[in-house]
DNA sequence: GGCTTAAATGAAAACGTTTTCATTTCACCC
DNA sequence: GGGTGAAATGAAAACGTTTTCATTTAAGCC
């Protein structure tokens, strides 16, 4: 005779069907009851909560979130689309996101979107097939996405995280203020001395962000008299130095009065144009200056230490969350929570100063 | 008289209740028959297939996943639990697995857990009361994990990456041979003429890959009989160095017959290390080599160029989610599943020649 | 103890699908 | 043209919760 597997109610093996509905059954009360007592203890009395308690316990209940999710018009899911995950400054927001989603009994899927519009469209639609509540989400042009056209549409609450939203207030959006925080950087390269400064870029018009650090460069160039130069703008992210960006770089420094800083708009850049101006022979900063923007933590790492323009990474994907669920709750409350929410959260930057900026040549 | 927001259908405007209900009533059709056209499509004539999808479109029909889980008891989600997404290399498996997961029509669910086992349990529950269907999971030390004997205890298929399995086959895994490759790297060392290796490590005690290279290394040195030398374990895994660190740094390559050579049982570890060694105003390469492990992409970028045992990142997570998803679609067949699927998954490496591995002095 | 009112509980519907099982339709064959 | 079996469809239950509304219980007061 063959024994199924012992049926054993340890109260850690909630494998079989330890449902609401049956600890409600073992506890003697009704399903509405004991779903209080997990949603709303306070409408229960002390002693039936316990006995609740004591046969969930012992069922070993697991609360089924999809049931619950379904049911409640409101999952309590966020949706967070990213570009990547490979390049720190994201992961270091992600790690906002899910310490202050998961401290509020959020639920959280994450989607990489790799600045495709292609996978973005997927993706949120993926997100949208999930119900999520609402996005925190970056995009590589807030002002000509077309997917915050569609979730405006849709009327799907979203919060962009980076994406800098403009004071005419389209978007919510947490962000530092990407051209006042450049300009400040590129102002301590003034400050060391340099007066040729020159910015290096990724995909330039793909990024509303390179363009408005750039803006914040020639803000600084001007107000101190200076001729803001011509940006080099490399193509592609590739983690990996392709022969051509290593030549746009070799002709960028060795031109007849070439500049002697370069302000580069995020930090793997500026980790890449480093280490190629290192193979140029070049000393940094001896010969030249490199200024990053992000300030991920990586950049403390390396030697010599990235000078950068540093967002308080973690807390903008904390506040792009707690932002959104600001708006979920104030549903209703429609004209009062407009005005309460500012709609654009610019948060304080601050200035490392690693070693990868000295004075010129 | 005050219009409601008008009722457009237009096919992208699904706010309102544009259920399969509805799509099925328009469509003059049942509602099992619309489920089936997007479930099981082979199983409803074309033209009906027609008028359901024709109707969808029209109401701009997007199907509620949460229902879908809900009833059907397989929710397609896979729970993913990596350390960090702060080190490249769970960035880049998590691209591997996201890629993998969703072109297959799997969800996700991702939490991070910073080795903390607290930050496990917590994260482990909350994937499972979203009635994950699997888990892809990375853990400090797959031996003494108390979650995976949860894990275990309650059923819940699961694959490791980069915990790599005992030939024994305790539990399925996906990662490369730890300390094959590790030797591998050692001997690239050796071969380079290095006679005085040292290994740094990070949380020694708690990390099972930690001790596998470790023991490669072992393995190399003492094949070409050389003397292991005590591997030095930095507590820390903080992407800032603290001044023990770089002060147990010194102590170790300043000593008298002090190492050439440092292995280090990742590549984040790595590059602080070399930073260090710089600060000490020793060469990279020059006066020590370094060699790291896990093969991240961003060693490329750096001066000079991570020399580095190489993992297949994005591989591990594809192939981890790929194995789960087997596990999961053989369920029924459980002893023939058994001798099908190979417990223990060895993706291969390779040895990254950067320049951070030169001569001995 | 009877009255009023608030607090606690219960019955049942609902969320949006999938899936079983029964029924209808269809094509094919003699 | 009726019979046969397969293919297509439909009715209804089910998944595990939350929530509304009605009902019961408790509490306070004279």
């Amino acid at each position: 005779m063959i024994r199924k597997a012992t049926p054993l109610a340890t109260a850690s093996a909630p494998s079989n069907g330890a449902t609401l509905m049956n600890v409600a059954k073992a506890a003697s009360v009704s399903l509405a009851t004991a779903s209080r007592v997990f949603s709303n203890p306070e409408m229960v009395r002390q002693d039936t909560a316990e006995r609740v308690l004591r046969a969930a316990g012992e069922l070993g209940f697991r609360p089924n979130l999809l049931g619950a999710k379904l049911r409640a018009q409101r999952t309590r899911i966020v949706g967070v689309m990213l570009p990547t995950m490979e390049n720190a400054v994201f992961a270091e927001c992600w790690r906002g996101i899910e310490e202050a989603a998961l401290a509020q009994g959020y639920s959280l899927m994450l989607v990489t979107s790799r600045y495709d519009p292609e996978r973005e469209r997927e993706r949120i639609e993926y997100l949208l097939r999930h119900r999520v509540d609402g996005m925190v989400l970056t995009v590589a042009d807030a002002a000509r996405s077309t997917v915050l056209d569609q979730l405006d549409a849709e009327r799907v609450p979203y919060v962009l995280a980076y994406n800098q939203g403009t004071r005419r207030g389209k978007h919510y959006s947490v962000s530092v203020d990407n051209r006042v925080s450049a300009r400040a950087g590129v102002e301590t390269l003034i400050a060391a001395g340099h007066r040729r400064i020159a910015v290096v870029s990724g995909a330039f018009a793909a990024s509303d962000r390179a363009k408005q650090r750039h803006a914040g460069y020639q803000d600084a160039m001007r107000a101190h008299g200076l001729e803001p130069l011509p940006p080099l703008s490399l193509p592609a992210h590739t983690p990996t130095h392709t022969p051509e960006e290593a030549e746009h770089i070799r002709r960028l420094v060795t031109a007849p009065r070439g500049p002697t800083a370069l302000f580069c708009t995020n930090d793997m850049l500026a980790i890449g144009v480093i280490s190629i101006l290192k193979r140029l022979g070049l000393s940094v900063p001896g010969d030249i200056s490199v200024l990053g923007y992000d300030g991920i933590e990586l950049g403390q790492l390396l030697e010599p230490p990235l000078s950068t323009v540093v967002q308080p990474n973690n807390e903008i994907g904390a506040r792009a969350l707690a932002c959104l669920l600001a708006r979920l709750n104030s549903a209703g409350a429609e004209a009062a929570s407009d005005r309460a929410l500012p709609r654009a959260t610019l948060l304080p930057h601050s200035i490392r100063a690693g070693a990868s900026v000295g004075p010129p040549p």
